[in-house]
Formats: C-alpha cells, structure tokens, sequence
RNA sequence: GGAGAAAUGGCAGAGUGGUCGAAUGCGGCGGUCUUGAAAACCGUUGUCCGCUUACCGGUGGACCGGGGGUUCGAAUCCCUCUUUCUCCGCCA
C-alpha cells in the first residue's frame, strides 16, 4: 500500500511509473486525492468540535465547584448540540477513511527503473545463466515416471488422501525432502539468518498485512469456523511477526529464514503445466526475509539474489535469472527476480526462486517502522523476500537432470544429508 | 469445556468520574563529576491524525487490550468481544 503523504506529492510520478505494470492509475489517485482534501477537512471540523466541548467541560466542572450550578446547566446545554455534530462528523470521517483505504489497496507497487515494460513471460530480461543443461541418456523420462519407477512419490495415493497436487513422498523421497530442507536452512542460517518455525495458519489481520487479503483470498485455504487462512508462503507470518513494531535503525537488517508447507489452491490453472511436481497444493519451502534501511535494501536484494544463486549452483542445475517485466511482476514487488532451473527431460524452464523487493509497499500496510537515532520520526523500512528455495521444482529437476541407466544420482553436497548417494 | 481474576507507556507497577498522556521504579538518551569507567546527582523520554512553521518549534485532536454505551466530562462506571493467569476437567 503506497502511503497517502507520498500519493500527495508524487501523482504524476505514480501514474507514469504505473503505467509500465499496464495499470492505469489516473482516476483511482484523483479519487484518493479527492477523499484525502475531504478527510483533512473533516477531520479538522472534528477537532475544532472537540475541542470546545473539552473547554466547556472544563467550565462545567469549575461551575460545580464553585457551587454556580446554573451556570453549569447552562454550559451543559450547549454541549448537547455539539455532541449530536461531532457524532456525524466521526461517522462521516470513518467513512471517507473506509473509502480511501479501499482505494489505496487497488494500487500496485511503484515498478523500480529496471523493470521492463512487457504483457507477460516472454518480455522478462535474462539477467545472467549458468550451469550445464546435462545430456540425458538413451529412454530418459520427465520425474512423475522416475518417481513412480523408485517409488519415491506417489500421486495417485495423495489424491486418495486428499485430492490432486497433495502427493506423499515415500521411502528415499522422503528422504531426499527432509535433506533439501536442512540443507537449505543450514545454507541461510550460515548466511546470517535466524531460522523461526511459524504457525501454519494465520488470522485475518495477517493476511491483510502482507497483502493476500482483500482480493486474493481465493488462493488461500480459508478455515471459517475460525477464520483463519493456511498460509501460501511463510512470507506472511514471518513478515507479520513484524507487524506495528517501531525498530530502532541498529536492528536493521532484520534477517529470518523460515521452513514451511506452503497450501495454494491455485484456482483455476489446470492442463499439463501442472504434472507431477510442476504445480502442487501443497508444497514445503524455505523462505528468507530481509527488513532493511530504505538506502541499503538493493545491496541487500543483491546479495539474496547471490544467496538463492549459489544454492542453484551447488546442487549443479542449470539455471537462469530473469528481472520480471512489468506485466508479470506481482502486485506489491518493486523488483522481482525470477529463478528458474532447467528440467531436462521435460526440456522446459521451472521457477523455483522469486526474489523481490517492496521497498515501503509492504511496511506500510503492516504498519512496520523504524528510527534513526537520536530522530523523532519514524520512517518505513524496505521489506524483501525470496524463496530459498521451493523443493518440488528443485526435485523436479533433480531427477530427471541425474536420472542414469543405474538410477538417480545425488549431488554431492546432498549427500551428507540424505545418507545416500543414489536412488534406484 | 466449567469457575474465578486480570489486561495501563520499552519493562515493572500506581491510579475507581474532572486538575491524568497518566505517579514511582527500572531501562534508554543527554549532562555534571572522573585520566577513563562505575556510583551519585541533574535533565529528558510514546504513537497516530490535523493546523502552523524556511528550520528549531508551536498548537488542536485521538490513543490506558478491541468495539459499543452512560455522562457536561471516562484509564476509572455499564455492555460486549478478545487475550492472559489461577483452579477444575479433557488431552498430543
């Protein structure tokens, strides 16, 4: 959520920048603007209100206690008229708050000057590539055949249990899993994180705060008995650990790395993108978060993006990092990184890695600040995330990247983790 | 799930209708003293929204768990929700 002070004095600049996320943002910041004069105005009136009735409250009691009841009653009576005015007033400034709140929210993030303009996937901007697409052997098939084969995952008994995009790994598998995770948690906690382990399901406020509500509930599982919501990445409770707190400009940088099952329902996308692992309901990630000082946080983006870099590489996958254009960034990202590693028997690029930056857009709206010392006003820090990574895609392409007429091989730094060096 | 108690500033903890944004202590910040530090002493110490101001600042309003009510006036009284604690019950 962009903050009413910047909408003031940045509206031409909001709606050019807006453009490039093909968002037409003319009418909607005329009407916050139109709300905002009206807001201050009335808020104003509130408080001129509000303050006589403070004064003659005060009379009131003097006139007691000097015994001059009369006046008294006489004071009192004029409060009466000003109280009715101030209750509609209130009313009335609640719902011009309501009213641009429900604007402010419909109103992306500022795109940073290197996110392209572009529809969709095909305009994003190769940044850099590395590792060897592998040469496959004679018969290699894409991981849903490898992992029935081995016995690793099993499709077929998820949708048993539950439904599609529920698998249940098994034997070696689930092994392989346990490993992918520790060794991602290890790699982050080496790099300075602190690992937290957060509920699974969050409240209403949370969900507004790192912006999946209003508008996109329809991702989220949703619980209504207690209206709570399982959570489609850590992202959301870590970050809302950090909801309406007031840091002190030393704590910065704030760096957690959480594992977690991650539930999407994702309504709506069907068809053969989403076989075997390539999209699931259910899915464990290891996620890194940064709260960072407003003048350091593209350093900061930086070096998330080499960190989720050198997980890539020292799994030895191929891979390449792409800045999103306009059309394919998320609604709260300034910059977004996309990581995608290359799944050779199905020969097709699968993202494993979103790396973004919201500068304020998120601090804004949790309510998140922080203060330079010796400074009496608060600012809004940076917040970033990336994922650190997402497994199914990273097994994915595992298998099918080593599969071998002797079976799957382990990468080396794995090993150590899974206690095997071969699936078969 | 049942019974009772409670929720106040960074923390601890006073405050039961006006002079309370709130005593006191701790912590934090600044200073005096000291070669330096500690101790002691002095000062200072929240957030949000307006108005004003070149700046320092000044000024109005709101906030004592959330929401509603009573009253000229609410941290204080009433209703309601939430949370926490104690006891009982159940239980991984």
């Amino acid at each position: 959520m962009l903050s009413l002070k910047f909408i003031r004095e940045n509206k031409q600049k909001i709606i050019e920048r807006l453009a490039v996320k093909n968002f037409d943002a003319k009418k909607i910041i005329e009407n916050i603007l139109e709300l905002d004069d009206k807001r201050r105005s009335t808020q104003k009136d509130l408080d001129d209100k509000q303050a006589e009735i403070n004064t003659i409250s005060k009379e009131v009691g003097n006139f007691f206690k000097l015994g001059k009841i009369d006046e008294a009653d006489i004071a009192k009576q004029k409060t009466t008229e000003l109280k009715e005015s101030v209750k509609a007033i209130s009313q009335n400034l609640k719902e011009i708050e309501h009213s641009i709140i429900d604007f402010l929210v419909q109103v992306p993030n500022i795109p940073h000057e290197l996110v392209p303009k572009g529809k969709a996937e095909k305009d994003n901007v190769l940044v850099r590539s590395g590792g060897q697409k592998p040469v496959l052997p004679e018969g290699a098939v894409p991981h849903w055949d490898l992992a029935k084969k081995y016995d690793i995952i099993d499709f077929e008994l998820g949708n048993k249990l539950t439904g599609a995009g529920f698998p249940v790994y098994k034997n070696k598998g689930a092994k392989l899993q346990r490993a992918l995770i520790n060794f991602f948690l290890d790699e982050a906690i080496k790099g300075g994180y602190q690992e937290v382990i957060p509920p699974l399901m969050v409240n209403e406020d949370s969900a507004f705060g790192t912006g999946q509500l209003p508008d996109k509930e329809g991702q989220m599982y949703h619980i209504p008995s207690d209206n709570y919501y399982l959570i489609p990445t850590a992202e959301v409770p870590v970050t809302n650990m950090y909801r309406n707190v007031i840091l002190s400009a030393e704590d910065l940088p704030v760096k957690i790395t959480a594992y977690t099952p991650c539930f999407r329902r994702e309504a709506g996308s069907w068809g053969k993108d989403v076989r075997g692992l390539n999209r699931l309901h259910q899915f464990d990630k290891v996620e890194i978060v940064q709260i960072q000082h407003p003048e350091r946080s593209y350093e900061t983006l930086e070096k998330m993006n080499r960190h989720v870099e050198s997980l890539i590489q020292k799994l030895d996958l191929p891979y390449r990092i792409q800045i999103l254009c306009g059309g394919d960034i998320s609604f709260t990202a300034s910059l977004t990184y996309d990581f995608e590693v290359f799944a050779a028997a199905q020969t097709k690029w699968l993202e494993v890695s979103s790396v973004s930056n919201f500068e304020s857009f998120q601090a804004n709206r949790l309510k998140l600040r922080f203060k330079e010392k010796g400074d009496k006003k608060t600012r809004l820090p940076h917040t970033l995330n990336g994922s650190a990574l997402a497994l199914p895609r990273i097994i994915a392409a595992l298998l099918e990247n080593n599969q071998t007429p002797a079976g799957i091989k382990i990468p080396e730094i794995l090993i150590n983790y899974t206690g095997f060096e071969i699936i078969n």
